[in-house]
DNA sequence: TAATGTAGGCACTTTAAAGTACCTATATCC
DNA sequence: GGATATAGGTACTTTAAAGTGCCTACATTA
């Protein structure tokens, strides 16, 4: 693809509703899919595995899935993932410094 | 409005398609809305003024209207604006290390 | 034995984002 | 007098993003 400004290419892997959240979630560790969807209350199911799918595309995230029923997946962040940290760390701190956060329970 | 997490704070005020690339290029100095045209190939007029209005909205963009004919209305960072700088910076520098970029004329 | 939890797939519908087309005002230029 | 340039507004349509509902597999638990 060609862009016409190279800030392009970053909306790309990372823009929508959902990639940055979560890869900010990711950055604290790896997580399973059911530790992602509790992380991140009013995504689907659908909309998680499908933005999952397109970050691994991308090659920031890791998929690793253990042969074993119930089936367990955990997702990391690639290296690749880690160059997008300057990005990730500064929206969340510009976050934190303008709003109200729910309360966990 | 209340967020599950800070980060989705600022994807409220800079998410979407064009804000990102519209203060990329408000970072570089203040612009004209023609100016803005030229360098956003594919935004259309309409695209542009919305984008313009919601970021006024949120504080981060300036509107400077000049009582003149034609009309003559020039955008700029607000101060506000500025502190999204680090994001800002960051992404542009990582589109740049990701990609070709459509060559000007 | 029947319910539970996990990580999805798939078809379909809804909603939001984006784009198109056409309209305004008026000073200045040709 | 008619074209041009500027910064929009508005109604309508298209397209893409997101959501809903229902389905699978099977080991473990109650």
């Amino acid at each position: 693809m060609a862009y016409n400004i190279p800030v392009e290419a970053t909306l790309d892997v990372i823009g929508g509703k959902w990639k940055v959240v979560i890869m900010c979630h990711l950055i604290k560790g790896e997580k399973r899919t059911s530790e992602l969807k509790k992380l991140m209350p009013t995504i689907t199911q659908k909309m998680l595995t499908q933005q999952l799918r397109e970050l691994e595309h991308d090659g920031v995230v890791n998929r690793m899935v253990f042969d074993q029923v119930p089936p367990k997946v955990i997702y990391s962040l690639t290296e690749y993932g880690w160059s997008l940290r300057p990005i990730l760390d500064a929206m969340c701190a510009w976050g934190e410094h303008h709003i109200e956060v729910i309360e966990e329970n």
